[in-house]
DNA sequence: GTGCTCGTCATTGCATGCAACGTGGGATAC
DNA sequence: GTATCCCACGTTGCATGCAATGACGAGCAC
């Protein structure tokens, strides 16, 4: 039934807490507890912790505790700021090394007509949504490069789907990734980075007032420490 | 004297085992072996390696051991192509955001009346070269960024070093160090940018085939596993 | 009443023991 | 002689026990 490695399991669920805002950032969490919890030893919940420490979503402190990572917008923003140099390094050597049948594959994906088709679940959507941003990575033949961005996706992730719960937003998405592709294939990389730039850039702004409102909404409905006003 | 955590020790030494070419890599570490090694018990070497693994240093295949990663040339590449693109990043923001008299010292530091002046040792030049890169990174803002570059700095420390072994290139590196310092004082960001980005380019070059030398020594001097012939 | 000190408790950090899994070698069948 | 199967060993993964450290609160001095 479950696949054995017990720390990876504790590892995947409390990310996705963390990710899901179900772990208050700020909140700190003990090695008992979390083991209590998943009914398993301190062991794995330690690994599991030490990880997401690596990785930068908890912060411990030694012999003090272990903190759910901040996320402010401030670090959401920067989050996309190098997203978009990444993504632009990526087009540019996708053009020189993506095969062109992946590359037109591609664009017939996303082509206009057929964002009627689009997955109706916001999550679905944008897991698909995160396939088109990754296999241009992939095609950057750079696997550094596409490490950072997958790891940045995942950290942005929660912000993310939110893009998609308008059908407008959706089309338009089609019609950029299309396009993208497009000049892409055209052989037009200034063009193509500049879309692509003012596509992210438009994620960028809509994170920016939604984690706003998201973040005010927790702090009203779950107030960790209200003592001090 | 020592400090406590037994962890963090193990997981530098291994870095800098790893880094310095001490453990070849492709080599198979046990966790039994380690630990007498560093003579601590198992479990600050399993928290070690998987710090090391969540940053990609070792692979470890579950139930079945702890390998040293490949450093290939192609991957060391990559490194290099990430890192122009984010410190162009990072050289944007900082005209925007770092503070004036900050850039003046930079300025000052790096003029290069002062490369007679500059360190002797190679490592204490490669020290004060990344720190050159850091500040222009921290000077963004940006601490998503700072971070990212600060990671791939340790990953190519230990051939970024060798950039140093000649005078002459330190004399030069301070030429450019202080230009561009200079042009962002101006205001001038493209051809930061572009000079930037040759100023890395030539250290990429070099550490293509420095790595390469490298590696064939390595290889010819500790035959890991000859059997096979 | 306020500030300091000391003791207790909770929690982490490390050591050790045990079970499960993968691997390699030897024996056997053909 | 070769291929296959099985057993034993090594190694990892997890559980548990113990010591040490930092935090919190009570009590005392002033």
């Amino acid at each position: 039934m479950s696949s054995r490695p017990s720390a990876h399991v504790v590892y995947n669920a409390l990310k996705d807490r963390i990710l899901g805002f179900a772990l208050y950032p700020g909140t700190r969490v003990t090695e008992t507890e979390l083991a209590a919890d998943f009914g398993v030893s301190r062991t794995p919940i330690r690994e599991a912790l030490q990880r997401l420490a690596a990785e930068g979503f908890v912060t411990i402190r030694p012999k003090q505790g272990c903190f759910v990572r901040e996320l402010d917008i401030e670090e959401i923003d920067q989050l996309y700021q190098v997203r978009i140099a990444l993504e632009s390094l990526a087009l540019e050597q996708a053009l020189e090394r993506m095969a062109r049948p992946e590359l037109e594959a591609l664009a017939r994906d996303w082509h206009p007509a057929r964002a009627d088709a689009a997955p109706t679940s916001v999550d679905a959507m944008a897991q698909r949504d995160e396939s088109f941003h990754i296999a241009l990575a992939r095609g950057s033949g750079n696997r550094v490069l596409t490490g950072l961005l997958e790891d940045i996706n995942t950290r942005i992730h929660i912000i993310r789907r939110l893009d998609f719960t308008d059908r407008e937003r959706i089309a338009v998405t089609y019609a950029e990734h299309h396009r993208i592709a497009a000049l892409l294939l055209a052989g037009d990389l200034a063009t193509a980075r500049e879309l692509m730039g003012a596509h992210i850039r438009y994620s960028q702004d809509f994170a920016r007032t939604l984690t706003l409102r998201r973040l005010a909404d927790l702090r009203r409905a779950a107030p960790t420490s209200p003592a001090d006003d």
